[in-house]
DNA sequence: CGCCTAGTTGAAGTTCGTCAAACACTGTGG
DNA sequence: CCACAGTGTTTGACGAACTTCAACTAGGCG
């Protein structure tokens, strides 16, 4: 289930908080820490835990989900490759946080992570500049899901999928995978499952995009999605 | 326009970030900041800026705004008395800061926050929890725009604001101003001036709230606002 | 082959947005 | 003092957009 860390081979360990620290600082860190790999559809921390740990995504994706008293699932976040999952100041949790593909994470207990930043002030900011960044994330999502018309909301969706699927953060890529089912696109937006699939084949009629597989998205016209 | 700091009289002396340093670091950061008076509707930092400035808020409240291309604007979240306002990383700001009603920051150069961060590692673990909480804060926001039904929506925004006015944070004060025009509660949402209106007034009808004049609100059964 | 899940498509019902009018409150000027 | 305009809010009628319900299609796997 766990295993010690292997930071040398980190695919993002220049791009991760801890890519903040030197070599030997690093170390320490990873004495505190473990490596997990978690299935699709499995959950890292659950809501009402007592949020004792946290962790930094290596490969996969996470979601961050709030579910309902009804039972509906609602989508707050997602977490990408280098990101940063848990709290460090809450008591508890209060949401679950889900891999949605096969997934390994750095995990560290939440006491040691934070002597660590008390130790090295440098994670601390790197962590600071991560948690704005997220902060700076979550309020285009909301941007977008306040924004009313569907056909917003699933064109901006799609784009802000091709711009993470490319390397450079600015262009879209031109063809990608979705990381999500409709049903999850879907409580991401705050919409329906039919109403993400009549916008998508909509923008297909169109021209914008075209589908390959139930996933796979090629853009054919990045601006009709942008601002439709 | 802007003055000098005098932390001793400041409000939230105790629950801004700065209340992480002792008296003489405190001293020396408020060498660096000036504090500035903002009338109802002044814009703090606007969309664009180099962002070469951040601030605490003292006294009032501000909002974050996007400005769509057709003109309408979106409220991406409020700021609070010891909120922070401003991105450390992010080269330029994409929303404008602005005034809800008259308001009180400290303003501080980004270059001279950065450099105090850098020398008082408490302070950036203070804005990293607040940033946490922020955070936290966009994410409940999040989950009340998607939640789809007005009367959730509405519901939630006014529980939240019951729960701002009061002191303990979790119980809800009993009776309450509203800090935001029906205009700007409705931007929140996501909805229309009009939608929220008939939500209010029928939350009133089902003897849920007693409203008293256009801003104050009674909260007669808080049960119904939480779980409509 | 048949079941099961994920996705698409269609028809009907509801909610919310749009347009329009009325109302309350404030301040201004006759 | 009152008429008046100006702003913010409420209310109503109507139409469009989304949800709901339901049937149907396409793959994946036993």
């Amino acid at each position: 289930m766990t295993e010690p860390l292997a930071c040398a081979q980190c695919p993002v360990r220049d791009r991760a908080a801890c890519a903040s620290l030197n070599d030997e600082e690093r170390r320490e860190l990873a004495r505190s820490g473990r490596t997990k790999l978690l299935g699709a559809g499995e959950t890292l921390f659950a809501a009402g835990d007592d949020n004792a740990n946290c962790a930094t995504l290596v490969t996969g994706a996470l979601k961050i989900v709030s579910l309902s008293p009804d039972g509906t699932e609602r989508i707050l976040s997602l977490i990408h490759p280098a990101g940063f999952a848990g709290e460090l100041f809450a008591p508890f949790t209060d949401h679950d946080i889900v891999a949605l593909t096969e997934s390994r994470v750095c995990l560290f207990s939440r006491p040691q992570f934070e002597d660590a930043i008390d130790r090295f002030p440098k994670l601390g900011a790197a962590l600071l500049r991560r948690t704005q960044e997220d902060l700076h994330d979550a309020r285009r999502w909301l941007d977008l899901a306040q924004s009313g018309d569907a056909r917003h909301k699933v064109g901006g969706a799609l784009m802000a999928f091709a711009k993470a699927a490319s390397d450079s953060p600015c262009h879209p890529a031109s063809t990608f995978e979705l990381p999500l089912s409709r049903a999850e696109l879907a409580s991401l937006l705050g919409l329906t499952i039919e109403t993400v699939s009549r916008q998508i084949t909509r923008f297909e009629r169109d021209g914008g995009i075209q589908r390959h597989g139930k996933r796979g998205i090629e853009l054919l016209d990045p601006a009709l999605l942008a601002e439709a």
